[in-house]
DNA sequence: CTGAGGACTTAGAAATGAGATG
DNA sequence: CATCTCATTTCTAAGTCCTCAG
């Protein structure tokens, strides 16, 4: 069937993503068939009724070989391509703020295409309409050169506005929610920023005794309030939750925080597995992805959160008395600056220090400091509850690591026993040739262990990184001075550590630091 | 006190690119 | 040189937290 334009473009997002498992989702499905069939003209809306009768396979072979030709590219078209890419980041990427140059972190209107929320989201499949010029303000100071709209376009709306940090910003149809264009990591506004957070949560430092001493007191008040933001509080900084703020029921996924925990997400065992007063979480944080933990408690909090849930149904709030706005209110008494979530920087950060401090040895040879440091950094993924699908070809690229140490081995092996040989024949005679024989003998079993220990390193590493995703602590919790001074102290070049968009971004951090830093 | 909107940080998946391997 | 493999970069959703109006 021919379509209209506009249908045609909207049956192609699906098509697209016929291959991806979002497309035998029912909620996916039907909300992107109510959307298609808005675009449709009213002929095609009587035509096509239902979903199910639908046949993209011929759409989908298009993309597949639109694909297939791209890769096919020979190398000078490949250039080309790449060498426009550049023109257009060297024209949009970049823009002036205060005299200077500035990068700018996503200058590219976000196409159209069907919304990919995460987990059970209800408005998964529906139409991401494409931003015209007229939906876009920007913000720029009055004396500066303001950005032509496209031929025939006006701009929304164009004011100077030194309040916020954002150069254009836009509504986005699905949610309703604001969208931005920023400055990258590596400017000094998000620099100075970033220090900022890190300088509130090492103040956390000197305050943290007499707010653990208080929430501990708190667990005993009469207040209902206060019991409950002590304990609420006593999870978030034991195990580093988030907030929880309240959300709009039915227009997102059903995840929950701190704060927001309902019945349904914890069981109280009294005992279990000789351990006493513990406490199961089971729920869906933040990108539907799953916290399940047993937690052994203090007995006063295991009576409290009996307390909690007494008469309530599962679907109750657990802190039926509390909010984040609450929390943070009494958090930020406690210490100007002090929220909810300065306790994931600060706890995670700590736990970098102390893990970096008890894991590596400053003899080790690289492989294993840097191991170690994965190792550090891992723990604070495990606390904060980064997750990742494991990659779909991991095992596969598991097994070959597995065979090449094999092969190593080996290698080895062989090499030893030609080292024998040699030894005994330099030993027979004093002849310089079987000399220098014995030595490139020890030098290749000397290379082959060193090989070996790499690869077996490398799949240590690998084995316990399977399910859990590094890069979001190591860019937005910890604190990149205990890093850089480890390095520097560990002998360790930073770029093993941090690659070359993680040095910029942590400029100030390398710049400033001094080796005997304490976070 | 509540709810909505706005601005910003944090998040994992997907696309891309660079380097290793045969 | 083609292909495969892994690291990096890009993308944009999903949180946090604040302000403002009523």
């Amino acid at each position: 069937m021919t379509l209209s334009l506009a249908a045609e473009e909207v049956a192609g997002f699906f098509a697209h993503m016929l291959d991806h498992e979002y497309t035998t989702k029912e909620v996916f499905r039907n909300n992107f068939f109510t959307d298609w069939r808005k675009e449709m003209t009213l002929k095609e809306r009587m035509i096509i009724t239902d979903l199910e009768k639908c046949n993209f396979n011929e759409m989908f072979e298009f993309y597949k070989n639109k694909m297939e030709a791209k890769r096919n590219m020979s190398k000078e078209e490949k250039q080309k391509i790449k060498e426009a890419n550049q023109k257009i980041v060297e024209a949009f990427g970049f823009c002036l703020m205060d005299q200077h140059q500035e990068r700018i972190g996503n200058f590219k209107i976000e196409p159209p295409g069907l919304f990919r929320g995460r987990g059970d989201h209800p408005k998964q499949g529906k139409l991401k309409k494409r931003i015209q010029p007229e939906d876009v303000i920007i913000n720029c100071s009055r004396d500066s050169k303001i950005p032509e709209p496209p031929l025939g376009h006006k701009w929304k709306e164009v004011k100077p506005d030194n309040t916020v940090t954002w150069l254009a910003s836009w509504t986005e149809n699905v949610q309703g929610s604001c969208k931005y264009i920023m400055l990258n990591a590596n400017s000094k506004l998000k620099g100075e920023k970033d220090w900022e957070k890190y300088e509130v949560a090492r103040n956390l430092k000197s305050h943290i005794d007499a707010i653990r001493e208080k929430y501990k007191q708190d667990w005993k008040s009469k207040q209902m309030v206060a019991r409950q933001r002590a304990v609420a509080l006593y999870f978030i900084d034991k195990l580093a939750l988030r907030a929880g703020t309240e959300k709009e029921e039915g227009e997102t996924a059903d995840t929950v925080g701190c704060c927001s925990l309902r019945v349904e997400h914890i069981k109280l065992y009294p005992e279990l597995d000789g351990q006493q007063h513990v406490v199961e979480f089971d729920f869906l944080g933040k990108d539907s992805i799953r916290y399940y933990n047993k937690v052994p408690v203090k007995k006063s909090v295991f009576k409290n959160l009996k307390l909690f849930m007494e008469n309530k149904q599962n679907d109750d709030d657990l802190f039926d008395r509390l909010n984040t706005s609450l929390l943070n209110k009494h958090l930020n008494s406690l210490m100007p600056g002090l929220t909810a979530k300065v306790f994931r920087t600060f706890n995670a950060s700590v736990t970098l220090q102390q893990q970096l401090k008890e894991l590596t040895d400053s003899s080790a040879n690289m492989p294993e400091k840097i191991l170690s440091y994965n190792r550090a950094n891992r723990a604070v993924a495990v606390l904060c509850n980064h997750q990742r699908a494991p990659p779909k070809t991991f095992e596969q690229s598991m097994a070959n690591l597995q065979s090449k140490i094999e092969s190593r081995m080996e290698q080895l092996a062989l090499a030893k026993k030609e080292l024998k040989l040699a030894k005994k024949e330099a030993k027979k005679s004093k002849d310089d040739k079987l000399q220098t024989v014995l030595e490139k003998k020890k030098k290749l079993v000397q290379r082959c262990e060193e090989q070996l220990m790499k690869l077996e390193v490398q799949a240590t590493d690998r084995e316990e990184n399977k399910q859990i995703a590094l890069g979001t602590s190591k860019l937005n919790y910890l604190d990149p001075r205990i890093s850089v001074a480890w390095c520097n102290n560990m002998g360790v070049p930073l770029d093993k550590i941090y690659n070359k968009s993680q040095r910029e971004k942590f400029a100030w951090a390398i710049d400033m630091t001094e080796l005997d830093f304490e976070f």
